[in-house]
DNA sequence: CAGTGGTCTAGACCACGAA
DNA sequence: TCGTGGTCTAGACCACTGT
């Protein structure tokens, strides 16, 4: 049952992947489209909300409807690599007290000072991924450390590293998230908490990071040359 | 800039939340509630839209609103653990050709014969995940064998695996996935690619797995006692 | 300022589910 | 059958962008 604003979505979809519409072109406006599928204003809404869903489509409020250029992917490669390629990126440092999850995450006591690292990499001028780290303030480097200099410091660390514990998830962006990363509110984020601990067990950072679904990815390799790992519990 | 629907989505949620609606209960119909909050039914509809991409409400047509009872939480282990916590499946085998992006996946020319595995994981009535295996047909079992079993059988193979790759991503379902497991279209899904390779460098499994992401994550735990893994690059 | 998208209204008709 | 949600119409008014 193709509904008129699937129908419309996939036409449109079509149009984009021959070259009929190009990468960052302005589409015609809702008005136009309405006009020429002959439908009213929100059906042919909602048919543009499916391909922002999809990343495919930009609305820029009193500008237009533009096909998104199609943007390098970016890689999260997990087991305690860089957690993202090295891209500018704007840090922000704020000393906070742990609240919410963050003294369960952090395995630290309530309200206990942490320093918290907000990075938003770039990739050119289009915002790329969001990160919110947290150190426990006395292992907090005092400056601003680029992400890719933040691990290495982490890995010089005594005691040094033991386990780096990743989950992640499918969900949709809060508001502020999708200002941010300049991302329509219904496009899915991968969500990504990353917990380093020490070989004391202490936790030295947890990372909250998110990334737009529409081209990222999260890899992850496990060799198991030992046998070790493998289980059908 | 608190739009209405944005206004109504927040009371509902909170009047889910402090037990005014209660798990499994149907709310009133979108006719009532329409008028009750005093805006026309698109946008009564908008607003359930949002809970609806939260997982916080189903819709059943022809039936009403339904606030969704609190669902397990299923954990998807990487790293070559069992794929997903034991639950009651169905399977469906199909012998086919490699076609679409399946032979780069599989490391195998186009066409050369495959087996499908389609699982549908349930915890009771619920759809809980959904997963095409594929193996090359030489290397399928004949029978149909759960998913812990299909594993073990995995692990019995000469040559052993050797490495496990296992690439995540974050989309919207579907309509195939979104009927499948029973979720809103608007729900974004974790997907997960997992590909397995044996000692030989043979791929024998390639797995296309569909997780709900209102109720679902993956986790991935590394040691790094012998500092590898740890690299700045 | 003119043109664009953002949000909303007050209906309409159809498809589905339960009794 | 009747009440429900699914989809759509044909407008309206406001907010934002660019000139």
């Amino acid at each position: 049952m193709p509904s008129r604003s699937r129908a419309i979505a996939d036409d449109l979809r079509h149009k984009v992947s021959t070259g009929h519409f190009k990468a960052g072109e302005r589409l015609p406006s809702e008005a136009q489209l309405a006009t020429r599928y002959m439908v009213s204003t929100p059906t042919l809404r909602s048919a543009l909300a499916l391909l922002q869903g999809e990343g495919l489509v930009e609305k820029i409020h009193g500008s237009g409807n533009y096909v998104r250029r199609p943007l390098r992917r970016i890689t999260y490669v997990g087991g305690g690599a860089s957690p993202i390629p090295t891209l500018r990126a704007t840090v922000r440092t704020t000393n906070l007290e742990a609240h919410g999850d963050l003294p369960a995450l952090l395995n630290v006591p309530p309200l206990s000072p942490l320093t918290e690292f907000l990075y938003v990499t770039h990739d050119g001028k289009v915002p790329h991924s969001l990160a919110r780290i947290y150190v426990p303030r006395e292992l907090a480097p005092t400056d601003c450390p680029a992400p890719e200099q933040m691990r290495a410091r982490l890995a010089d660390l005594c005691p040094p590293l033991s386990e780096i514990q990743e989950r992640l998830g499918a969900r949709l962006p809060t508001q502020e998230e999708s200002t941010a990363l300049r991302i329509s509110a219904s496009l899915p984020v991968l969500s990504l908490t990353r917990v380093a601990t020490d070989t004391a067990g202490r936790v030295v950072e947890a990372a909250l990071v998110v990334l737009p679904g529409d081209r990222a990815d999260a890899l992850f390799t496990t060799c198991l040359t030992t046998d070790e790992g493998i289980s059908t519990e």
